[in-house]
DNA sequence: GATGAATGAGGGTTCATTCAT
DNA sequence: CATGAATGAACCCTCATTCAT
């Protein structure tokens, strides 16, 4: 059977570790608990497991993790912060110009993610569900949105919004079938998105 | 924190009742299941808690389902058995006709459902995955993006297994919107879904 | 793991059951607690199983044994009766007169029990141990050794309590190889029970 | 009543302990499940019980014992090893040399022990019927058998593996009389177990 | 700071027994 | 009387978290 417990949940590291020793300490944990999460899953991501495999003890884990919860919460931000970051870049090449350039970016920026984490992303995103996430994660969704709401108003886009909201929603929904199609066939599933994508877009059908 | 545990799955209901008290016991298990789902989402799911709301004792539970995940697969089954006869239903209309209309149909069956059962879609899927489903609920998943192939082919469409299958991931895509949207934008949700897929079937861009 | 579950041991049939109806229910109640028995173990001896097996419904079985243990208790007893009866049987034969045969006579008779009853009687011999029996069961056994007394007595052995008691002991330990060495070889372990039980009584080593 | 249930059984140490503290925990554990057993039998040995008499989490037993089995288990391998060395270190005096001395001693290492253990030998011996027991108390158990067919060899005994097998049941079977006559008749059980074996032997009856 | 042994609440599951029909 | 659905105490086991060393 499965089971799934609750207790309070604290998603906030202890302390944000400046010292280089400690953050050694934290990538470790964290590295570790990305293994434990593509090997095994949901199932055996637990902190005695985690600490192990991060060759160090649980005690440990605890001085720099205030729960368990809290791991997954950063590991969460440190994917979307990668992802933003991408987004942004992505945006900021100024060899690009045109809408379908630009769009075209972007959409390959968000695929190469999905591919990167292909493992991950999904049992991440539902702990994200799960979670009561930090505003900042907030913060950082709310900006990639409305980076794709700025491309599609700079090109005059109507209800880019609702838009952004959509297309966002497509390209993650089409990502999916990573998993299944394996890693190579990143020039087809781009193109598919990319139908997917201008389809809705150029589109105005009822 | 979060705890997820693995055991044997087994997920076939004990018994195919058709008394109509047993019938009635499972379904009142089965709501019971459905109202903590909803109300409390995996987190309280346990079978000690769906039979104190249910009104029964473990011990009955257990006499009609052999185990807490046999519950999961059961709502599960429900709702793509509900799905599969409405996709059915809204094919086998035959005032429609054009393509669009039928696909038209399709979908908003499809967001009917999504609508209804917004709270839980979610979470239910996401057991799907985790759970060894029995293999009727892969036919009937095989099933409905057969119906989707078939509908594409009869209307001369290219590639009908893989654009049926990205359509379907961009509505359910799009379907996922409805917590936040609420239910009344019923029409407009139709609207975006409809040119997501129209956009996507008629554009062959890149 | 193993379970094993302790509640108030009521040991004694509900009702001394006249009526041939009853007896009928009591009889078939029994075969079918024999069988599980034999086929599945202590394990798997439960009420409900024993109650499907013999065609009847639990509220039906407790109508006649007012516990699970009662059902053991009356199976121990009933073997008990027969191994009593036999023994007897054995010793009432006239046609034998010299110690020699008339131990063996017993002797076989012993033998002969543990083939017919060879995988059951070591579970049943347990619960005897686990179970408060009834009197009547202490009284059988008493008659059994007292019968071995009379034997050794009558034929002028010492200590003929304790040689009886011994005596009784190695014979139920030899005929336990009877599972592994299979009913066939009676003839052997006729011979070795005898060897060890003449064995001992002619022998007073030390 | 009386339940016995049944899982898959893991009946080996969790870890093989080494640390001070650690042999302790085992000790204590063991200890207390001993006193169990002998105090309340199989119907109130469940692991609760067992840590809280050694004063210890259910949490902290798991952490030695990967199971309830795995204790008996131990327990068992315990007594089959302490068995096992008194019975080589009785072979092994060599102040002795005939026959009757050497086999003498034999059964009085046995006897001793069944002395010092009466309470709980019959109760593990049965558990050990139902486990599915480790292959090194399988090779214990044919040392033990192995030890006896070479005295039984070096005296000219003839089928030795059979008398063996036999003198043990017997022996085995004798001392089952213990509890019942109290430790203190050790003297005269021991007469007991010579009679009867020294009788087998040199007995050729029938 | 680091360690890892210890904690114990929590949850799945079984089955003897009862009792309304 | 017979039925069998319902009960619920009991028991095994896990794992997030703490804290003495």
């Amino acid at each position: 059977m499965t089971k799934v417990r609750t207790r309070k949940r604290v998603t906030k590291p202890r302390k944000i570790p400046r010292q280089p020793r400690s953050n050694l300490m934290v990538a470790t944990i964290l590295e570790a608990a990305m293994i434990i999460l593509k090997k095994h899953g949901m199932g055996n991501f637990n902190t005695n497991a985690i600490a192990e495999k991060a060759g160090v003890s649980v005690g440990s884990l605890y001085q720099y993790f205030p729960s368990k919860d809290a791991i997954l919460a950063t590991l969460i931000r440190q994917i979307r912060e990668e992802m933003l970051a991408d987004m942004i870049a992505s945006t900021e090449r100024k060899d690009l110009g045109d809408f379908r350039s630009e769009t075209r970016a972007l959409i390959e920026a968000t695929l190469q993610h999905h591919v990167k984490y292909a493992d991950v992303i999904t049992l991440l995103e539902r702990a994200e569900d799960d979670l009561p996430m930090d505003d900042d994660i907030q913060e950082m969704k709310q900006k990639m949105l409305e980076i794709v709401i700025a491309l599609l108003q700079r090109h005059g886009i109507e209800n880019a919004n609702i838009v952004a909201n959509d297309i966002i929603a497509i390209c993650h929904a089409l990502s999916l079938s990573i998993p299944q199609s394996g890693e190579s066939n990143f020039e087809e599933l781009s193109r598919r998105m990319q139908r997917a994508v201008f389809g809705y877009i150029e589109n105005s059908t009822p």
